[in-house]
DNA sequence: GCTTGACCTTCTTGTTACTGGAAGGCCTAT
DNA sequence: ATAGGCCTTCCAGTAACAAGAAGGTCAAGC
C-alpha cells in the first residue's frame, strides 16, 4: 500500500513515516515510480514503533526494542531492563511535574485573580519569600 | 559582576544566560573591555527567570510574566490566567505520563526478566494483545 | 617582560522528533 | 487537456539551550 494508507492503518502521519524511513526504522520497498510501498512487514514495524513511542521511549530505545525483537537468542531480562530504566525515569518526570504542580498550584489558590495589581504570584517569582523548595 | 559571578548566584549556567540576552530577556550593560556586567536588576531578572522556569513556564511566558511584574497597573487577574492554563498544560502532562507510567508499570511486572527470549513487554509493542487501553 | 591559566567574547553546529511548505512528478477522471 | 489528489525530494523551523572552536583579556608569578 502507499504512504496515505499505511499513516491511516497506523495512525501515524505521513510525514512522521518518511521521518522514520530517513532514519532507519524501516525500510519500504519502491514502486517503479518511486512511490513507497509498505508490506504487512513494514506496517508490523510501524505499528511496534507506533506503540513504544506512545509508551514514552525515545528513537533509540524504539530501535533498540525493535533490534530485539527481531533476535531470537535474546534474554528478556535485556528487555525489561530498558524498559525498567525508562520507567524510573517516567517516575522521575512525574515526581518533578507533580512538585511544580503543588508550589504552583498554592500560588495560583492565593491569588485574588482581580483587577488590582497585587499578585502572589509574582511576587515568588520574583524572589520575595516562600515556595520553591 | 561578570558572567561566572552572575551564573553561580543564580544557579543558571553562563551558556543560558548568554542566551537570555540573545533572546532579550536580560540586558546587561558592557565594560569597555566587552564584558558583561551584571548589575542588581539584572540579577533580579535572572532570578525570577530561573523561578519562573523552574516552575515549567516556557520562555515566552516568562517573557509575559517580566512585562506584567513590571506593569504597576496590571489586573491580578492576567497573570493567574497565565499561571491557570501552565496549571492545566501541567495536570495534562502528568495524566499522559501516568497512564504510561501505568501501562509499562505492568507490562514489566509480567516481564520474567531472564535469559529465555519470552517477553510481554515486546510482545505487547508487537500489538499481541491488551495494555494501550 | 613574559608566560600561564582562568576568564571572557563571538560564531557555528548539534540536540529531539518531528512539522510545514515549496517545487515538481504521477495518476485518474472528466 | 485539465483538474485534483496523490506522491516525491529538499530546505527551514521548532524549544531551549549545550558543545566546542578561535581568539581577546586579565591578574599572578617568575
Amino acid at each position: 500500500m502507499n504512504i496515505k494508507e499505511a499513516s491511516q492503518r497506523t495512525g501515524l502521519p505521513s510525514k512522521t513515516i518518511r521521518y522514520y524511513e530517513d532514519i532507519g526504522l524501516v525500510a519500504p520497498q519502491r514502486d517503479t515510480n518511486g512511490y513507497r510501498r509498505f508490506s504487512d512487514k513494514d506496517m508490523h514495524r510501524l505499528g511496534f514503533v507506533g506503540r513504544a513511542r506512545a509508551l514514552g521511549f525515545s528513537i533509540e530505545e524504539c530501535r533498540n526494542l525493535l533490534a530485539l525483537y527481531a533476535d531470537q537468542t535474546r534474554a528478556s531480562a535485556e528487555v525489561k531492563e530498558i524498559a525498567h530504566q525508562h520507567l524510573i525515569e517516567i517516575d522521575r518526570r512525574i515526581a518533578e511535574m507533580t512538585e511544580m504542580r503543588n508550589t504552583l498550584g498554592q500560588l495560583v489558590r492565593c491569588c485574588a485573580g482581580d483587577d488590582r495589581p497585587d499578585c502572589p504570584i509574582l511576587e515568588s517569582l520574583a524572589g520575595g519569600g516562600a515556595a520553591t523548595s
